[in-house]
Parts: C-alpha cells; structure tokens; sequence
DNA sequence: GCAAGTAGACTTGTCAGACATCTGGCGACG
DNA sequence: CGTCGCCAGATGTCTGACAAGTCTACTTGC
C-alpha cells in the first residue's frame, strides 16, 4: 500500500532534515542540483519535492536567488507541524495542544449546531449513542469508536460551517488512533456515552450554551484520558 | 510583484476549472497531454501544477489511472476552500462562517492564554491599547489597525499553542483586507477599543472564563460589525 | 464454451540534457 | 567615485524518451 513514489522520499527527506535542524528558518536550502545528486534522482524530481514543500508554506522559492525555508508560524500542513513539534520530548505537548485545539473547534461546532441541526440528525445522534452503548455491552472496540466518530461527524456538519470541517479534517487523522487506544478502556467507555447523551439532549433543547458546555466537559474528559493513559505508559 | 509563474498560472486556471464545476469531485481531470495542450506548455509545467493542488490534498493522482478530484472537505487549503464556497451568491455566506471560525479559535486561544501569559505581555498588551486610542484621536486607521493586529497576535502566541497558530494564519490573511474596511468608521473603532481594554483586564485576572467571554463579545461585535457594513455595500 | 493469460493502449513516474530568465556581485569604463 | 555591463549561479521551462502501473479486450489453451 502507497509505496511511495521518489518525490515523495526525497520531499520526505527533506522535511526531516529541515525539522532536525540542518536548514534553519530562514536560510536557504541546497540548490537542485546539490539535491538530485544527494539523493541519487534528477533534477526533475528534486523540483516536484520542493514544489510540495512549497505548496505548503515550508519552503519559499525565489527564482534566482534560491530556496528558502519558512518560519514553522507560516507552515500551512498540521502534519508537518505535529512532526516539528513532536522532535525530542516534546511530543506529550504535542499531544495536549492537539486536544486543546480539537476542543476548540467541536465546542464552537456544537454550540452553532444547536441553532441550526435538524430533528432527524437529533434522531440519528440519538442512535450512535445506541449504538455506543450496545457495542460497549458486547465489547466491540471498532464499533463503538465508529459509531463515536459518526457522532462528531454530524455534528461538525451541522454547524453548517464548511471552514470548521475543513481545519477539523487533519486532526481527524492524527488522533484517530489515539482515540483507539482510549477507547479501549470500559470505563471509558461509560463515560464516553453519558457525554454524549448529555449533548445531543442539549443540542435537542437548542441551547447553544448548553450545548457548548456539554461538549466542552466531553473534551475535559478527553484530555483527562489522555493525561492519565497515554503520558503515563512506558 | 509577483508575476506569477506559468505553474502557477495552469494551477490557478486548473482550480478554477474544478471550482466552476467542469470535473466534479470523485471525477477524472484530463490527462496530463491532454492539459499541456489545451494550456500550451509543456507535460511537465502540468506536472508541477498538479503537483501543488495534490499537495492540498485537492487532487488525489494514482499512477496508471489517472487524477481525480476530492470532495471539498478533503481540501486541505483554507483559500481554495474559500474560492470555492464564495462562488455566486455565497461570499456573504462564506464571510460570516470565516469570522465564526475566527471566533473560535481567538476565543479558545483567549481562554488558554489567560493561564499562561506573562506579565511582560500584559503591559505589552496595555501598550497595544494605548496606541489604538492614540491612533483613533488622530484619525490614523493604519496605525489602528497595526496596533489591533498586533494585539490579536500576541495573545495567539501567549496561547502556547503551535497548531492554533498554524490554523490561523491563513485566516489572517484572508480576513485581513476586510478588517481595514470595518476599523474606518470611528464608532467601531471606540467600540473595539473598550473590547480589548476589558480583554485585557480579564487577562490580567487570570481567570479563563472572564477572558473566553471578553474575547467572545469582541467576535460578536465584529461579527455585527461585518454584518451591518460588508453585507450592505452596493 | 469458458476461463486464464496476455498483448496493447493509456496513464502517471522518472530521467537526461538543453536553453531561457532572473539575481547579485564583481570589475571595467567613463 | 559612480554607473553600466558582464558573468556565475540559481530557478523556470521545454523537448523527447523510456519505465512502470492499470484497465480492456482479445487470444489461447483446456
């Protein structure tokens, strides 16, 4: 599965020699040719990794003059970033900020949601939580956090606000194993599915208030999980 | 100033293309021969076109079979996002959803900062205030602005939080222009002055809350702000 | 007749070499 | 001393070619 094409090792490289340090910000990179001759591939193909690193605001390029590299504050990929950050023993921060952020945009989701969801997504929110709970009482891990993460889904989509779900998306990724392992744990479990019916009965009163403070005590709930498994294993 | 270059050219024409609604998501875009064609540049100025929209995650390319468009919600570019959602009618639409998400991540920058800034940046924070007001006696709306700006990105850093940087930024620049527009009129800008000011007093209390919800009246306001002045323009 | 295998067309991936164009600094010339 | 022009080095673009993956349709063997 996606063996990765040449680009995408040299851009990979790349990134990982500008994040350990090799090319500060602000400084400039090899040229293309220095490159295409480290890496042992052509010029053609030291182009189009650069191009990608460029597209995401870690490199600007000057014709002329050279390549450069960004500030991380510039950088436009979470991805990268997350790999910046997580250098050394930085990566329970990392972690920490991620919730942080995540917290930030379900709250505000679910508090725009509540003026504006209708009662059959209500309905089928009621369901998930169904479902979180009948897969909890059968023990089927996979179940409950796809039926979790359906959950969230309708609701970042309900907020209506196609800004919302785009910034959401990365984050998905990034934390969807994390979410996994936390899961994982009954009481958790148990846990999980009383927040969850706290909200979609807030979202039901259509009170944005409330249902900001539902989803925000869900996300202190999160960030306490992670805090307790995943910065304490060995 | 920045004459584009001809990748950026076939990249900007190729988007427009995808936003106008002539390769709908999940669809196929045109053979790489087929566009240098149609552009009249090389296959490989193409490749390099694509190559920045694959990286924003806007086009997804398998060898062999060709190259094909994501869903919106794929899109990892909060511009191309916002090209795509102003089309027709819809940049009133798209102007409140972004000062919504603007709304979230200041407030929930607000409400980590007030835990975590230091002395020091209050009274720069102060300053900030100091130089609004002074700005406003004199008329001078870029000095306004400039003090507004740097205001909004201190707490951001005050945050100590990467990712909420990192997701700001473009927003910053998007909503920058429009911000010039609404701090003109005096009324606002003696309004925004009395917001920071109570900003800043709830910072200097320490207390997360009180912060959130200055920070928030202040996103309302401008909210309001948008909707009465952008919203009405001929 | 049917299924497995394969040849071909079409796609993207990579390479090589060349020339164009821009930038910045150095040196010659007025 | 100042200005102009040349030149080295950087990125931008082009051409043509071959490699390799994917899908279709036909051929072949049973």
């Amino acid at each position: 599965m996606a063996r990765k094409s040449l680009v995408g090792v040299v851009a990979d490289e790349l990134l990982d020699r500008i994040i350990a340090g090799d090319f500060p910000p602000g400084s400039s990179v090899p040229g293309e040719l220095e490159l295409s001759a480290r890496h042992e591939v052509s010029r053609m193909t030291v182009r189009e990794a650069m191009k990608t690193l460029e597209a995401q605001r870690i490199l600007s390029v000057e014709r002329g003059r050279g390549t450069f590299v960004n500030p991380l504050n510039r950088w436009a990929s979470l991805e990268a970033v997350l790999r910046a950050a997580s250098e050394g023993q930085n990566e329970a921060v990392a972690s920490v900020q991620l919730i942080e952020l995540r917290r930030m945009l379900e709250t505000g989701a679910c508090e725009l949601a509540a003026a504006r969801i209708s009662d059959a997504d209500i309905q089928k929110l009621f369901g998930n939580v169904a479902q979180m709970r009948a897969a909890h009482e059968i023990n089927d891990v996979a179940a409950f956090v796809a039926a979790d993460l359906a959950f969230h889904d309708l609701i970042l989509r309900a907020s209506e606000n196609v800004f919302v779900a785009v910034l959401f998306e990365p984050l998905h990724r990034v934390l969807e194993k994390r979410r996994a392992e936390t899961s994982a744990v009954p009481t958790i479990q148990e846990h999980a599915i009383g927040h969850h019916l706290n909200i979609v009965e807030a979202l039901e009163s259509r009170n944005p208030g409330r249902s900001r403070e539902a989803m925000d005590a869900h996300m202190q709930q999160t960030l306490d999980d992670l805090k307790n498994l995943v910065l304490q294993a060995p």
